[in-house]
RNA sequence: GCGCUCGUAGCUCAACGGAUAGAGCAUCUGACUACGGAUCAGAAGGUUGCAGGUUCGAAUCCUGCCGAGCGCACCA
């Protein structure tokens, strides 16, 4: 039985020992066992100290008790009670030389599929029709799509969607703006921003066109086909550019994941209705609003969702109540996680709390938001243009794969068309790599020295270290026999492959806390564990056949960790830089 | 006014209530006919904003200050 989760292993059978030595028990995440960065110990064991009490011994007793129990002598060293009662824990060569055998034929790489899997709908990216993708699209797009690669490799059921802003008041102006262009069917616009400018600056200077701008929202909203049909082009023509968008970053979004305000739209009504039965909606200054319980604004002690504005239209928070009164009931789905920016904090709070009492959620139903910070510019600032304007989202991919065409060095083997992937592949992937190796929740200087440096913890050191595996292979010249056994003599090798083993791990922190950085910091260390692995341990000179053997399948089985952890950030591991 | 998030090495950041708070960058020392040096080994660098409290044990939890950012009714 393979089990790659060496954490799990030991901590199932700390639960026996205690079970047998005092008869308590304990789950294997209740076991505490945690890396160790002690020397001779692997593993520590932390739960003698926090159980001392609940069994009315101390704590070094206990931690006694669990090793005099311990059926460990196949896989652990004799255990060691250092301090107030840690248990330090060292596996045995055998053991972990068998347990890295066992990733060769296992796909997953020890990686566990959920015993429970959920169906979850994930809600993140979110650009506005007719206007472009800006740099602030970019933390949105980048963690929502690595949580759902995460989510769904853990063998969670994901339903990615994209929440496009593409229905409201600025829809009149728009389309009244194409009309005076003389479109009625296909268009092509090249220039969104300019065109949403063009249609603005008519809207607030010619009270007449401003007039007919807002007749043509009660056109829309009316169902007016001519109209429809100008809106929906014009979604069209947007959805283009968001693709190409998509294309270039390796997003999995498509038009078919598309779910726009547009089509709650439909739901509104029914969704106040429902909110207005269940006694939740009260009239606020001609507005219709709901109190949410506990939360305290400016002016007073409620603090007020407007459902409908006090002349009739709905706003947001309208939409994302049906948002998940429609995922909830109509789509079944057992969580919602939103990939939405920091400063809606309060105003998702305030949604999940009436859809709670709404009954629309409960302990079976969740939603949660995954708040990012901000990225800022060198100055400290949100990031901006020179100018002092927004940076547009092609703009930035384009100087990505440029600055990363600058930084792949003489050396490279690589050519021609291929060198101009490669450029595509780095640029990308530091910029990736750059917005996913912080904690999500904070703010971060986006600087294109760091992101594509070659030394440090970036994207770029990673693909490195994972080429070089395939350019060792490659100089060896065959491959190493499946079923050739793997040994761990050497430190380097021992350290490699007890990283190997803990990808399961590092995965399961980062689908946890929906954090992909203990991801990358994962990788990162992994790929640190290859270059010291190739500093004292040679592949191509090693002494026997059977050395070789056992360390091209070292080489092999790390270059498929980083590779599928890379994948799983939404970020390409070539074979050659 | 209320609320949320955050203050960790010179800089950028980790740390799941656990032992001596870890990495990278920068700095300094080493290793160079090197399985691609886009490397490795090592040194130095911290009263974790301040003050209390809870705990066997606190960067982490609680309270109060100080500082930064953000959010609080008809834009999303």
């Amino acid at each position: 039985m393979l089990r790659g989760d060496v954490g799990l292993e030991l901590g199932q059978r700390v639960a026996r020992a205690l079970r047998a030595a005092l008869d308590v028990d304990i789950t294997a995440e209740e076991a505490l066992i945690r890396p160790s960065n002690r020397d001779g110990a692997d593993y520590q064991c932390n739960v003698a100290m926090s159980l001392a009490k609940k069994v009315g011994r101390n704590p070094r007793e206990v931690a006694q008790l669990i090793v005099e129990h311990l059926d460990s002598a196949d896989a652990v060293e004799t255990p060691e009670i250092a301090g107030p009662g840690f248990i330090n824990l060292r596996l045995t060569r055998g053991w972990l030389e068998q347990q890295v055998a066992g990733l060769k034929g296992d796909d997953r790489l020890g990686v566990p599929v959920v015993e429970e899997p959920r169906r979850i709908a994930i809600d993140y990216s979110s650009p506005n029709v007719a206007k472009e993708m800006h740099v602030g699209h970019v933390r949105s797009t980048v963690i929502g799509d690595a949580l759902s690669r995460l989510l769904a490799f853990a063998g969670h059921e994901v339903i990615p969607h994209n929440h496009l802003g593409d229905w409201g008041t600025p829809f009149g102006m728009l389309i009244e703006h194409l009309v005076d262009l003389g479109f009625d069917d296909e268009f092509e616009i090249s220039d969104l921003n300019g065109f949403y400018q063009a249609a603005r600056v008519k809207f607030d200077s010619d009270p007449a066109f401003a007039d007919r701008s807002r007749r043509r929202v009660v056109l829309l909203q009316g169902g007016d086909e001519a109209t429809l049909k100008l809106w929906r082009e014009l979604v069209a023509e947007s959805q283009r550019h968001f693709d190409h968008i998509y294309d270039v970053l390796g997003i999995k979004l498509t038009a078919a994941d598309t779910y726009g305000e547009s089509f709650y739209n439909p739901f509104l009504a029914d969704t106040i209705t429902e909110l207005r039965q269940k006694g939740l909606v009260e009239e606020s200054d001609g507005a219709l609003c709901v109190f949410p319980p506990g939360f305290k604004g400016r002016e007073g002690d409620r603090q007020p969702l407007i459902v409908r504005k006090s002349d009739g239209g709905y706003g947001y928070a309208t939409t994302d109540f049906a948002t998940v009164r429609y995922w909830v009931r109509e789509r079944e789905v057992d969580q919602l996680i939103y990939v939405v920016g920091a400063p809606q904090t309060l105003h998702f709070q305030m949604i999940f709390a009436t859809s709670r009492q709404a009954g629309w959620l409960d302990d079976a139903h969740t939603a949660v938001h995954t708040p990012f910070g901000t990225i800022l510019g060198e100055d400290g600032k949100t990031i901006r243009t020179r100018a002092g304007g927004t940076i547009k989202l092609v703009d930035l991919l384009t100087e990505a794969v440029q600055h990363a065409e600058k930084a792949i060095p003489e050396t490279s083997e690589v050519e021609g068309a291929e060198r101009e992937e490669l450029a595509r592949v780095l640029g990308i992937g530091a910029v990736k790599y750059a917005d996913l190796h912080n904690d999500r929740e904070k703010d971060y200087v986006f600087s294109w020295e760091k992101m594509l440096a070659k030394t440090g913890d970036t994207s770029v050191y990673v693909q490195y270290a994972n080429a070089r595996t395939h350019s060792i292979a490659r100089k060896v010249g065959r491959t190493a026999p499946q079923d050739a056994a793997i040994t761990l003599a050497e430190q380097a090798e021992r350290d490699l492959a007890l990283k190997l083993l803990q990808l399961p791990t590092a995965v399961r922190a980062a689908i946890e806390d929906l954090a992909p950085h203990k991801l990358t910091a994962y990788l990162f260390d992994t790929a640190t564990a290859l270059s010291t692995f190739y500093e004292t341990c040679s592949v191509m000179k090693a002494e026997t056949q059977e050395l070789q053997d056992s360390r091209l399948h070292l080489l092999a089985l790390t270059s498929r960790v980083l590779t599928l952890g890379l994948d799983l950030l939404g970020i390409s591991a070539p074979e050659r830089l």
